[in-house]
DNA sequence: CGCGCGTTTGATGGTATTCAACATTTGTGG
DNA sequence: CCACAAATGTTGAATACCATCAAACGCGCG
């Protein structure tokens, strides 16, 4: 009784090299999802009951401090894992997730996850990876908050959300989902005030355009110029 | 011929519930070294040969822009790897390491990153687990930068270390390797003359006591309260 | 003992936040 | 379908925080 066919995971990094048989089981263990644009799809601090991947969509995963502020850690994308807790050794959500646009996903129970990363080689190894790209990226996140200002730093998430989700359109790269100056201020450390004057004085200088909720990357290579620090100021 | 006794190890999380002759040989393969105050024990972008086993001392790690700033990540106390590019599938080292007093470190040879994860469970398992603990702690350290100012960031940052490598003195906790104004800077996104002006204003207050390369936190209860934001500017 | 590195401290300025008010877009219910 | 409320975005002014610039100090090592 699989109503998940095979294909909507076999291509994945995640489940390569498995046989359809395995992959099967997997997919029998799992239940799939529809999460409602908005919606969270786990809670920071709740027991970590399931791990996730994502089949479509873009999810969010944001930390709320102890008196309310919110740092968005990064976005997720299709074909990634998110709520991966049990890789950590953690009993809850270091953080939640919300859709950033209805979504997909795929759960599985918490339990599955030492099966799963010991009987399938690939999940283990692929998933560490993963773990393993994620603390370079903070950490290399890290150094932009130490030594950039703000300016560079916004310059850098804009091109890293291109980068991660960028669709050709007419007038550039323009970042795939719905997307608020408040949550740029929440990617980079500022406010969306501080967001707010640097894409107006972008989109005067033709750098990108930009309105409510979106961003489209008109000049990619200035913008890279002026995130490395390499843009007079005039 | 193996010259290292099978006691420096045998306690480590790292090789819990190996046998003599594994830790054996283990030790056959590892080249101890000494490692002098200020020297490097690898460098930022070189090729990844060895991973590291701190015996004795302190090492910082330390992510150095293209412009020539640096950003400590983390220091390493003795008991812990170090240079594990390879459990981040990396071939060169993402930072350097610099000896922060004289160390003794075990070297082995990077192709055996993968046979002893294979052929010890534990070995694997504990690094994962240490890899994991590491994001997080970029994590929270992301929020930090993000939603702190610098005084709280460098109280926590003190609070930290002393519950890291704090020894008991008369005055109360004191870091036990030295560590200037500029180190703390580095550790907090801040400058050196920043860091001096707090920790003169802490001194004031009895809250720390400080001198060249060496601080002692009095009274880390007053320190944690300034760390949380509840303390009142006066 | 003198030199150098680490530290201290004052003065100044710039970057970004904060406060405030308003504009624009979206969505909703009458 | 329009009116209105709510959410998002813009922009100006005042202010705060911290970096930068500059100079001097003092501890500790050779």
């Amino acid at each position: 009784m699989s109503h998940l066919d095979r294909s909507l995971i076999a291509g994945l990094p995640q489940f390569q090299g498995m046989e359809p048989h395995d992959l099967d089981y997997v997919l029998m263990n799992a239940r799939s999802q529809l999460v409602a644009k908005d919606a969270v799809v786990f809670e920071q601090e709740a027991e970590a009951h399931s791990f996730f991947l994502l089949l479509d969509g873009h999810v969010r995963v944001v930390k709320t401090t102890a008196d309310g502020q919110q740092v968005i850690v990064r976005y997720i994308s299709a074909g990634e894992l998110l709520g991966i807790a049990h890789a950590l050794g953690r009993t809850t959500y270091p953080a939640s997730a919300i859709a950033a646009v209805d979504c997909v996903v795929l759960a599985w129970p918490g339990r599955l996850w030492a099966e799963f990363s010991e009987r399938y080689p690939a999940f283990g190894a692929s998933t560490y990876r993963t773990v393993g790209a994620r603390l370079q990226e903070a950490h290399t996140r890290v150094v932009e908050m130490s030594t950039q200002q703000v300016e560079q730093r916004v310059a850098h998430v804009l091109l890293r959300l291109a980068k991660q989700t960028g669709k050709k359109s007419e007038d550039g790269i323009l970042i795939d989902f719905p997307i608020s100056r408040q949550n740029i201020a929440e990617m980079t450390g500022t406010t969306l005030h501080t967001v707010s004057r640097l894409l107006s004085l972008w989109e005067t200088r033709g750098l990108v355009r930009s309105g409510r909720q979106k961003v489209t990357i008109v000049q990619p290579q200035r913008l890279f110029m002026l995130a490395e620090g390499r843009l007079p100021k005039e």
